[in-house]
RNA sequence: CGGGCUGUGGUGUACCGGCAACACGCAUCGUUCGGGACGAUGAGACAGAGGGUUCAAUUCCCUCCAGCCCGACCA
């Protein structure tokens, strides 16, 4: 991708309405554009991070052997009905100028959903136990949209819902599935938190949350500095400084950001839709369920709280843009247009600024906000060794290479 | 939903009861070219919307709308 053809441009300033760290910098490097208060465009830069976060997730819940599928955002009001959550006050239901009677709210969770179709195709013991999920829009009429995308009113999430005999094997899942959590949140550069919190309107019973410390974060988590082990403010007895329950470490107090959730529903869902399977016996038993959300955009904002400088964001490679930024100076445009052309023959994910008008300052100081963790700089002065300058986002200075050594490590 | 603050070219700000200024950005020309370089010229806002006070409103008052922050709420 040449940056003289990007979609966006990169601001100086930050957003004079925005306070939060991943909203002034993802604003100001053109990877989101705020339309309302927690509504945000996701831009051609900040596309591809999601896509890059949403391919590891699929990867971790494909491993664990989740099916993707998509539901729609429009839900019927029998499905809300049928658990008590249509009067709920945090969906935006549907009216239209005929109809001032709503019947559809735009989703904000699936499980109703998702309960109503496995009834139709799960009616044995012997199809469970199975597991489907989503990355789709969600809604919810947030009182109070804040900290620029941590806490939108319509966000990418990602929902996986499984389906079991019994207990037990709900629990063997639930491992499973919070293991995969702890992959895929490490992958895209996130210490997480496996916390202990509450049900909120989605269960009676505890759940966990996977946070990360961050002083923006809306929750307060009390964790264990030596074992990881943590409680939601919300529920938990703990107080800093007291000793951990489970190794006898001091406990310490944070905000946190919940980039995740696991909930063991039970048959709460099942036996509201119906969902029944007939077990060895021929006896119709209820679904146990399971669901798992995370939120990608979440995840984005989170992600350049943790990794950033004075300078701009600094991405970890995994969910970076792209692998390279080509950086191309005074007096060495044609070498690097060729250099380019190789670069994109190898396969290399590159993002090349190739600006005329633009001089150094600008096209290091945007190179440092955009955050690609790799840069090369192509100059008359790399060129006297036939070179290209090497520098990582959190190095000072970079080092010289050839290029064709440069194309090798990089296709590795 | 309650409280506070804010709303002026694309962006960030200033001024002020007398028909709006500066920086950045943008355009053209020239000089520059390894950390947002310099000079010249130029385009661009009827000041969030509506109402009121006044000879006169961007400025004062009211209402509404929007945004941020705090609180309440909250997968």
């Amino acid at each position: 991708m040449r940056q003289s053809k990007l979609f966006t441009k990169t601001s100086k300033e930050n957003p004079k309405d925005e306070q939060s760290k991943n909203a002034q910098l993802l604003e100001r490097a053109g990877f989101i554009y705020k339309n309302s208060a927690g509504i945000y465009t996701i831009l051609p830069l900040g596309w591809r991070v999601i896509q890059k976060i949403a391919a590891i997730i699929r990867e971790e819940i494909n491993a664990i052997g989740g099916q993707e599928m998509l539901m729609q955002a429009m839900v019927d009001k029998h499905y809300l009905k049928a658990t008590g959550r249509w009067d709920i006050d945090i969906g935006f239901k549907i009216i239209t100028a005929k109809n001032p009677e709503p019947s559809f709210v735009l989703g904000w969770t699936h499980e109703e959903v998702v309960t109503e179709i496995a009834a139709r195709f799960i009616n044995s013991y012997r199809d469970l136990p199975l597991a489907v999920y989503q990355i789709q829009t969600k809604f919810r009429n947030e009182a109070r949209a804040k900290s620029g995308i941590l806490r939108g009113r319509e966000f990418l999430m990602k929902d996986l819902y499984s389906f079991h005999a019994d207990e037990r094997d709900l629990l063997e899942y639930y491992e499973k599935a919070k293991q995969a959590y702890f992959k895929i949140f490490e992958r895209c550069g996130l210490r997480t938190y496996y916390t202990l919190a509450g049900g909120g309107d989605f269960t009676a019973g505890n759940t966990h949350e996977f946070q990360v410390l961050a002083p923006v974060g809306e929750d307060v988590t009390y964790y264990c500095e030596k074992c990881g082990y943590a409680e939601n403010k919300e529920i938990s007895k703990l107080k800093a400084g007291d000793k951990c329950p489970g190794c006898g470490g001091k406990i310490g107090e944070a905000n946190s950001i919940e980039v995740g959730n696991i909930f063991p529903l039970g048959t709460k869902y099942s036996e509201a839709l119906g969902l029944a399977y007939a077990d060895e016996k021929g006896n119709r038993q209820p679904v146990v369920m399971g669901s798992y959300g995370i939120g990608l955009g979440r995840m984005m904002g989170a992600i350049v709280e943790i990794h950033n400088d004075d300078k701009g964001i600094i991405w970890p490679e995994a969910v970076a843009p792209f692998k390279v930024h080509l950086i191309a100076l005074e007096g060495a445009e044609s070498e690097a247009d060729k250099f380019y052309d190789k670069l994109i023959k190898a396969g290399i994910d590159v993002f090349y600024d190739d600006r005329a008008y633009a001089t150094a300052g600008e096209k290091f100081n945007d190179a440092d906000l955009i955050g690609i963790p790799c840069r090369l700089v192509i100059s008359k002065k790399t060129l006297e060794n036939d070179g290209v300058e090497i520098k990582k986002r959190f190095d000072k200075i970079g080092e010289i290479a050839k290029m064709d050594a440069t194309i090798d490590i990089l296709s590795k």
